[in-house]
DNA sequence: CTTTTCTGTGCGCAATAACATACAAAAATA
DNA sequence: TATTTTTGTATGTTATTGCGCACAGAAAAG
C-alpha cells in the first residue's frame, strides 16, 4: 500500500531510453517534455503526471506500463515477524501476507480468531470473491442466510460483496487464510 | 500524439467507482487520496501524478491499467482529407494515418515520394522493425550495404535500427506504405 | 416537519510538477 | 592544444496538483 513508484519509473524510463540510445535532448524533442523534467523523473526526484509520462511512453515508442512495471523479483519471501499484524476489536487479527498487487488483482491475508469470536463483514467491493483455507480449529461462515462449518483442512469460496460473518465457537482459537479476488 | 488521458481517466474512474457502490469518502478512506481531488479526477478537472492515480487504483483494488486504457471503439475510419501531411524538405510526405498506439506497439504511414528524391533515414531507435508495401511506381530501398528496388504490389522487412535510405529514380512520384513496429 | 447523516462540489493554501534558461563536464572536431 | 558540440545537471519562475475545510442538496432517521 505505501508504495512510491517513482524510484521504479526513474530506472525503467533511464534504462529504455539509454537502450535506445537517446539523448535527454532527443527524448525531449520526441515526446514534448522538457529535457530537464524528463532528467528529474529518470533520477526519481519527480512524481510525474500521467499526461507527462504518458507523452513520454509515446515518444520512446514504448507501452505505458513499461514504464510503471515493478519488474518484482521472482521470489518475494515474507517473514511473519516483518508483518504488523492489524487486530480487530472484535478479536480477529488481520496479517496481510501479501497485499493488493495491481497487476494480479489479489491479496492474501491470513487470520487469527480468538475463542468465542465473531467478525461480521458487511460485503465488500462488487464483483469480489474470498477463498478461505482453515488449518487450525473450527471456523463458522455464513454467507447471506446459509451458514458452513470448516473443520482444520477445508475450504470455502464464495462472492464476497455480499454480507458474510465469521464465528469461532470454541474455547481455541481458529487459524485461517483467505484470499481475496477482484474482477 | 496530442493526446489528454484525463478525460478517459475520469470517466473511467467515475463508471469503475459507482460499479463498486463507493463514495467518495469510501474511497478517499480506501486510498488515501482526498475525497475533493478524486472527485476532480473524475470530471477531468486534474491531471494526477502517477503515485496519486496508483493509490487510487490499490484502493479500488484494480489495475493501474484499467484506469488509462481507452477503451477505443472497434473501428476507426480515417479519412485523408482530415490528416495533415508532413513535408520534408527532400521531397518526401509522411501521411500518419494510425499514429504510435501505445499499447499496440506499432504506426502506420502512407508516404509519397516527389520523382528523383531521396531520403535518408539514420536509423530509428534500437530494436524497431520496417514493413514496406510498395503500391504505385518504382521504390529503391538501401539498408547498410544492401540495394533492393521495388516495383508497384512488392514489399520488404528489415530492421531499421540501421541506416536505410529511399530513393525514386524515376519521373513519376511513388507512393507505398510503411508499417513501423517497436519491440 | 426537523434533524441528522451522506452525497458531491467550491474555495484558499501549500507543495511541487513542468518549463525555459543557463551552466559544467565530457566527447568530438579541428 | 584549442574549439565546438553534446551530454546531463542546477536554478528560478510559473502553473497546477493535492490538501483541509466549508458548503449545499439529497437521503435517511427521528
Amino acid at each position: 500500500m505505501m508504495y512510491d513508484l517513482t524510484p521504479i519509473i526513474g530506472e525503467n524510463l533511464a534504462k529504455l531510453r539509454r537502450k535506445k540510445r537517446l539523448s535527454l535532448d532527443k527524448l525531449s524533442e520526441l515526446s514534448g517534455i522538457s529535457k530537464a523534467m524528463i532528467g528529474q523523473i529518470e533520477r526519481g526526484e519527480s512524481n510525474p503526471t500521467v499526461n507527462t509520462l504518458w507523452k513520454i511512453a509515446s515518444g520512446l515508442r514504448v507501452s505505458f506500463g513499461k514504464l510503471i512495471d515493478a519488474n518484482q523479483p521472482a521470489t518475494e519471501l515474507v517473514r511473519l515477524n516483518d508483518i504488523t499484524p492489524i487486530t480487530d476489536t472484535d478479536g480477529m487479527t488481520l496479517v496481510p501476507l501479501f497485499s493488493f498487487d495491481n497487476d494480479k488483482g489479489f491479496e492474501i491475508f491470513s487470520i487469527i480468531m480468538a475463542p468465542h469470536s465473531v467478525h461480521e463483514a458487511a460485503g465488500h467491493v462488487g464483483g469480489s470473491e474470498e477463498y478461505v483455507l482453515s488449518f487450525e480449529g473450527d471456523l463458522e461462515i455464513t454467507v447471506e442466510t446459509e451458514t458452513y462449518t470448516l473443520a482444520a483442512g477445508d475450504a470455502i469460496r464464495f462472492k464476497s460483496d455480499q454480507a458474510h460473518t465469521y464465528r469461532n465457537n470454541s474455547d481455541k482459537i481458529a487459524k485461517f487464510q483467505t484470499i481475496l479476488y477482484y474482477s
